[in-house]
DNA sequence: TAGTGGTCTAGACCACAAT
DNA sequence: TTGTGGTCTAGACCACTAC
C-alpha cells in the first residue's frame, strides 16, 4: 500500500520516533512511565509493527527508553553520582567511591582481586618499562545498589613498591586508601596525575560486565600517577556512563613575577597583577 | 523454515554481528575496508535480508562501521585529537584548538558570535546571577578538516568585564586567548575552573550541528570559571566523541605541613610513615 | 544501467510478565 | 491465559553510487 511518506515529510519510522521523543523531553511523558504499546503505535500511525519497532529501537539508542519484554517500554531514569578527581587524588585516606555513593543515598559497594601480572605493550609504554615486566596488579569492581558501574585495573611499579607496606593495594593500614596517600607512606609523593578520557559504545564485554542497557556509551580513563622523575602507577577505569558524571577542577597558580616557579608554596593570594 | 537459532547458539543476527565484529577488531577488516554485501551476507548464512541489516544495525550502533547507501558497508575510522585541559586553561594567549590540531596534521577553523542575553535557570544558577541578568555570550564552532567537532557556548558576567578590554572575548588585543590570560589581564585572575563532564548519545539537533554518525556519543561538559569570591564565566561545551579524546592533569602539592618533604629523595623501602 | 544500501508490508512464531 | 515485546521470513519498491 502507501509505501512510505505519507502525508508529512520524512519517514514514518523518524516521524514516530520525533512524536514520543517531544512527550519524553518535554515532560509529558516522565521517567518510569509506559509508552504505548507497539500495536497502539501501529494503529495511530497506520504503519507496520516493523517501522514501529524501528522508531523505538532509535529511542533505546538515544538512551530515551528502556523495553521489557511481556511488560512494556518505559522512559529511562537518569541520575548518576559524580567523580570527582579532587576526591580521588587527595591526601585524606577514605575511600572516595564510597563518599560519593553515600553523599547521593547509595549503597556503595566494591570487590578487589590482587596479584603479580606480567604487562603487555600498552601498559608497559605508559609505565616506562619493557614488555613481560612483572608489576602488581589490582581488579576492581565498583558497585552502586548492587549495579556494577566501575571497572579498574591499577598496575603498580614493583621496583618501587616491593617490600613496602603498600606492595599489596588492599593489605595494610593504607589498604583502600588513595594513590596519593600511599605512595606518600613510601617517600615517593606523587607530583602529577593525568587521565586520558575517551567516550565510546560498550564492547560486548564491557555490556555484560557492567550491565550496560543500549544506548549507554563507556567511559574509559588511562591515568598514571607520576613523581618528578618516575610513573609509580598506572590504571585502566570503565564507567557506565549513565550512572556516573566526571568532575575535574583545575587549580590555576597564581601570578609568581618571573623569578621563580611554583614549588612547595601553599598557593598564595592571587593579586591583581598584570600579564 | 528454520525460525532463527539454527545450529550453534543465540540469534542469527548476533552471529553475523559476532563473527564481522571479529574480523573489525582482530584486524581481519582493517579501517576503511568493505565489508561484505548484504546480499552475500545472506547467502553466506542462509537468513532474510532483514536479519542481515539487524546485524549491521548492532556494529553501526558500537561505532564499527559505516553505511554508505548505493557503496557499501566499511569499516569506521577513528583518530581523534586530544583536548588538553592544561592548554586550554594555561597562562600563554594561543589557542589552543588550533595548537591541537596542527600538531595532529589537521586543518583548524572556528567560528564565534558574541552578543549580549539574557540567562536561563541553569546558567543563573551556575554564574550565581538571577534569572534575566544580562551576561555576554558568545557562540563558538570549532572544525577540523571543515568538520564540526565542538560547540561552545560561553557566558561572561557583565559585572567584571562591563568596559574592559576583553569585554567581547573575540575583540582587541586578547582575541582568542584564553580564559585565563584574558581575565587575568583585567585583573581578575582564576584560582580554579571545574569542568563537569557528562557523556550520552546525541539529541537530533546535536547530530545535525555536529553531523554525527549513528554510534558516535557526545560530551557534554559544563565548565565554571572563578576567582576565590567571584564567578567569573560559566560554558557549556559539545564534543562529538569520535573526534577527541580529553586529557586532564592534576597537580598534587608537595606536603607543607610539616618539614618533611618527598622531593629527590629515592627512598626505598622504609618503615611505614604517619600520614 | 547494474548494484548497493534504505524503507516498508504482512504475517508467523517465540519468550517473557502479569493475572 | 492474555498481552507484551523479540525474532524472523519473503517480497516489494525507493534512493544513491559507480560505471
Amino acid at each position: 500500500m502507501k509505501p512510505m511518506d505519507t502525508p508529512d515529510a520524512g519517514h514514518m519510522y523518524e516521524r514516530i520516533a520525533a512524536a514520543l521523543r517531544d512527550q519524553i523531553t518535554n515532560g509529558t511523558l516522565r521517567p518510569g512511565d509506559r509508552l504505548p504499546t507497539q500495536q497502539e503505535l501501529v494503529d495511530t500511525f497506520g504503519c507496520s509493527r516493523q517501522v514501529v519497532r524501528f522508531a523505538l529501537d532509535l529511542l533505546e539508542n538515544e538512551g530515551l527508553v528502556d523495553r521489557i519484554q511481556g511488560f512494556g517500554t518505559t522512559v529511562r531514569k537518569y541520575d548518576p553520582l559524580v567523580r570527582r578527581s579532587a576526591l580521588h587524588y587527595r591526601d585524606m585516606p577514605n575511600a572516595p567511591f564510597a563518599e560519593e555513593a553515600l553523599a547521593a543515598q547509595r549503597t556503595p559497594r566494591y570487590t578487589h582481586h590482587t596479584r603479580l601480572d606480567r604487562i603487555g605493550p600498552d601498559v608497559a609504554s605508559r609505565l616506562g618499562l619493557e614488555v613481560g615486566t612483572e608489576v602488581m596488579r589490582t581488579d576492581y569492581v565498583s558497585y552502586v545498589d548492587d549495579q556494577p558501574a566501575m571497572l579498574v585495573t591499577s598496575y603498580e611499579n614493583l621496583e618501587y613498591t616491593r617490600g613496602t607496606v603498600i606492595e599489596k593495594p588492599e593489605e595494610g593500614y593504607l589498604a583502600g586508601a588513595g594513590l596519593v596517600p600511599r605512595f606518600t607512606a613510601i617517600g615517593r609523593r606523587p607530583t602529577k596525575i593525568t587521565e586520558r578520557v575517551r567516550v565510546r559504545p560498550p564492547r560486548p564485554a564491557e555490556e555484560e560486565m557492567l550491565r550496560i542497557k543500549p544506548g549507554v556509551p563507556v567511559i574509559l580513563i588511562s591515568r598514571t600517577t607520576q613523581t618528578r622523575e618516575t610513573i609509580l602507577e598506572t590504571a585502566d577505569i570503565i564507567i557506565a556512563s549513565n550512572l556516573f558524571e566526571l568532575e575535574n577542577s583545575f587549580v590555576i597558580e597564581p601570578l609568581v613575577s618571573t623569578l621563580e616557579q611554583q614549588h612547595e608554596r601553599p598557593a598564595s593570594q592571587d593579586g591583581p597583577l598584570s600579564v
